[in-house]
DNA sequence: AGCCAACGTTGGCCGTGCCAACGATACACA
DNA sequence: TGTGTATCGTTGGCACGGCCAACGTTGGCT
């Protein structure tokens, strides 16, 4: 209402929207999970690890898009906590079998409920429909920049 | 085409796929704009003092979204290649009139045409209807954030 | 005069996405 | 069998973006 807004230029540009949206979100879900001492990446590894099954730290990265310094950061906190078991894996022995144990499975429903409280508080101006509209766009787009960068 | 996706959760998550979409995207627009030495934040504050006229440094952070700080540094580059003019309120010698210069506007019609190619690219999945849903969807987003945190 | 608020500027902090390098291991092929 | 190539996990670090704190300056209010 401060009757003073952006020029048309970038009210109108993706990128610029885009980068807003993610700067707002961001905050928004760093706020929640660092309130229960969580992390975004710690999400992505729990919810890949839960729906697909154990598998190396390699692969979680390509899953979530992770570097795989990142990745193994991510695991080793994980791992901490009990979230998560990580061990050699026998057939070969580079990598690590990364696994979701029964506290990470509690841990990943808490944070799924934090997360969808805070979708609902971003995307607070638009309906269900809508919604479910922004996601279907923007998961072309995703995919889209997958299919490009072809490994990883 | 890999045949190895995100984890669904991730995939309908509207803050993961925007946050995708905005590295992408600021990967995208980053590349085009270094290669002609420019910047995002000097394109945002060509276009505001090109559509809405001269203003302080204050407003143009207001407007664009930028830190006090950010804007000082980025005007300061703008100046020095004439792409902008500062000088000090004889009004209020607190503020910095910032306005635009001839070559400025040539400036913002170089990386006009460069940032039109660039969503493009973003967005080719994507139709021209889609890309007007996407932008209409995200504005109102961002237009409920602004009205949210009432001054800035 | 006194206080408070806004301005521009400098310096710095922290999180993110990414890269480089290393040792260890697996695999291909001569 | 040996040699080169590739992948893995790990550590350390870099660059950039968004943001905050502090300061001196200036203006408005009472």
């Amino acid at each position: 209402m401060d009757g003073h807004w952006a020029p048309e230029r970038l009210r109108s540009m993706p990128s610029w929207l885009i980068n807003q949206t993610s700067v707002r979100a961001h905050r928004l879900v760093s706020e929640k999970l660092s309130a229960v001492d969580a992390h975004r990446y710690h999400y992505s590894t729990l919810a890949a690890l839960d729906e697909l099954g154990a598998m190396s730290q390699a692969e979680l990265g390509r899953r979530c898009g992770l570097d795989r310094s990142d990745v193994a950061a991510v695991v080793a906190e994980l791992a901490d906590r009990k979230f998560v078991r990580r061990v050699t894996d026998a057939d070969d022995r580079r990598r690590n079998i990364v696994s979701i144990t029964a506290s990470g499975r509690r841990r990943l429903t808490t944070l799924d409920g934090l997360l969808r409280d805070t979708q609902k508080q971003l995307l607070v101006p638009l309906s269900a429909a809508e919604r479910e509209d922004l996601v279907r766009l923007l998961l072309r787009v995703v995919e889209d920049a997958a299919a490009d960068r072809p490994q990883s």
